[in-house]
RNA sequence: GCCCCCAUCGUCUAGAGGCCCAGGACGUGGCCCUUUCAAGGCUAAAACCGGGGUUCGAAUCCCCGUGGGGGCACCA
């Protein structure tokens, strides 16, 4: 769908992740899809840390989660590091305006103090299980007259204080994916809204500063549909204006059967597969291939068009064409599409990005020496770390090539002596050394021998890069040099000889 | 147990009542190209969860069922 002239309005919209572990795959698509609706209706991205649980509070995680977010190419407006008009963007520095709101509720009626302690409460939260109750608060603290309350307040006397939901009646909110939701107030529960450390609780923290901080549209998670009814009712007891409501479906273990828990992700980082953003770098997964992939993952655009840059989504994005319904990871199509951005990716940029890949394989190599390589072996990775694999013999001064590997399929032992003898020949005498220069000869030099071409590339393959499977065997001789050529056949024959 | 959400090929999805005996992509099989492996081209198999409505007509709307997912903390 063009846009016609006149397009969306700016959005002000947020990312606000709580730091407590390694980032991964759901988070980053939550802070992509944010991000893309900000730049392309020329809005405002934030980027607000949610650590208002000190226990949980992970400083390295909210290191990941900067150097993740970065990797894939998104910048924010506002932010912890870049600051902004709403600053902090820490929500533990925002104590006192989360008190403060919290204490405008009491005033408005709205919320109440509440001294139950923990202990009582799980008393109360068990036999309602046992009764097949969903858990909720009991409401003793709300008979408390407000005068009383204060006073044991001031007495120093450890509360929380809970938001006084109403009970009566029903609650219809909206969601941009899925419409109306109605729900019974008799379900919403009189949530913390401050933690007797003082610290707000997500409902109040979050809600306070998404007003406070002018976000127009809130893209997140779908675990939190079942408290929109709540933070409906939040936005109305301060009499506020709510902003759009966009729950983003949840990703699903490959196998489709539940979300990723913490032993799911053990065990796939095991096999090789990661849903952390930094095991996908390390893996050579690149930032392109991810996002492009994450992308459709819950969005789509039309019938046919599956290759997106970060420009192209910024210009296609459209809150619209979200699909609600959860989706299922597959890394097959990671690689799939991690290869077709390695394919559009200009050569020399290539080389540059593999470069890390060899060095951690042991291969000193620089752009220029890999520039001829990428060339050949462009097409046929599917992540980086494979460069390394395909052409490390590049860069071997010696290969150990077993003899059952030098022989030709279907020949003898002589027979493949003598076909290596009569390359050799070839190699030595060719007055330049070019891969279209070496084909000829050698093709003739197979009818010669009466073998076909395969057979007698097969055993040349072996002994040059002393792999089954490598880059066109012609163009590797060329780049591994005659001087290395001859010496990798010279022990070919020597190595068949024993 | 209670509440909420979701439901098209194995997977990601297109489909906003006739354009659909359902289209694309990944994966899988076959063929072509080819010195291996890829890439590329062509091709095949593969789905509207079930039942009731509404309608001249339903994958599309409504209801029920079933299945799947999420949530029920002084965590986010």
């Amino acid at each position: 769908m063009p846009n016609q002239g006149n397009s969306a309005p700016p959005l002000r919209v947020r990312f606000s992740p709580s730091p407590t572990g390694l980032t991964h795959l759901g988070s980053a698509r939550t802070a992509l899809y944010n991000f893309l609706i900000a730049r392309k209706t020329g809005g405002a991205f934030l980027l607000r840390i949610e650590d208002t649980d000190q226990k949980r509070y992970d400083p390295s995680a909210e290191q990941d989660l900067i150097s993740s977010l970065k990797w894939i190419g998104l910048e924010w407006d506002e932010g912890p590091d870049v600051g902004g008009p709403h600053k902090p963007y820490y929500q533990s520095q925002r104590k006192d305006i989360y008190r403060k709101h919290a204490e405008e509720l009491i005033e408005k009626g709205k919320a109440f103090y509440c001294f139950c302690s923990p202990e009582e409460l799980k008393v109360v939260r068990e036999t309602q299980q046992k009764r097949h109750e969903q858990p909720h608060y009991s409401g003793l603290c709300r008979k408390i007259p407000p005068q009383e309350a204060q006073q044991r307040v001031q007495n120093g006397e450890s509360h929380v204080v809970r938001f006084k939901a109403p009970k009566e009646g029903s609650i219809t909110v909206t969601d941009l994916l899925r419409g109306e939701i109605t729900v019974e107030n008799s379900k919403v529960d009189d949530m913390v809204l401050l933690k007797s450390d003082g610290h707000a609780v997500y409902h109040l923290a979050t809600m306070v500063d998404d007003h406070l901080m002018q976000i127009t549209h809130v893209l997140r998670g779908e675990e939190w549909l079942p408290s929109l009814p709540l933070h409906a009712h939040i936005y109305e007891a301060f009499g506020w204006q709510q902003p759009v409501w966009v729950h983003l479906s949840v990703f699903l273990k490959p196998s489709g059967k539940g979300k990723m828990s913490k032993r799911d992700t053990a065990e796939m980082r095991l096999t090789g597969q990661s849903i952390f953003m930094k095991d996908l770098a390390g893996m050579g997964y690149l930032p392109e291939g991810v996002t492009n992939w994450i992308a459709l993952m819950g969005w789509s655009y039309d019938d046919h068009t599956e290759f997106f840059t970060m420009k192209d989504l910024i210009d296609k994005f459209d809150l619209a064409k979200l699909n609600p319904s959860p989706a299922a990871i597959d890394f097959k199509k990671l690689d799939h599409f991690n290869g077709l951005h390695i394919r559009a990716l200009a050569q020399s940029e290539l080389a540059k990005r593999l470069i890390p890949y060899f060095d951690k394989a042991g291969f000193k190599v620089d752009a220029a020496q890999l520039a001829p390589i990428v060339a050949i072996i462009q097409t046929r990775m599917a992540t980086l770390d494979e460069g390394p694999e395909l052409a490390g013999f590049f860069f071997k001064e010696e290969i150990a090539v077993p003899a059952e590997m030098l022989l030709g399929k279907g020949m003898t032992v002589a027979a493949s002596i003598e076909a290596v003898r009569r390359a050799l020949e070839i190699v030595e005498s060719l007055p330049e050394f070019s891969a279209t220069k070496i084909e000829e000869p050698m093709r003739a030099l197979a009818d010669d021998l009466g073998v076909k071409a395969g057979q007698l590339f097969g055993i040349l393959r072996n002994a040059v890069t002393g792999q089954e499977v490598s880059p066109p065997l012609f163009e590797s001789m060329e780049i591994v040099g005659r001087k290395k050529v001859v010496a990798r056949l010279q022990a070919a024959i020597s190595k068949l000889g024993n």
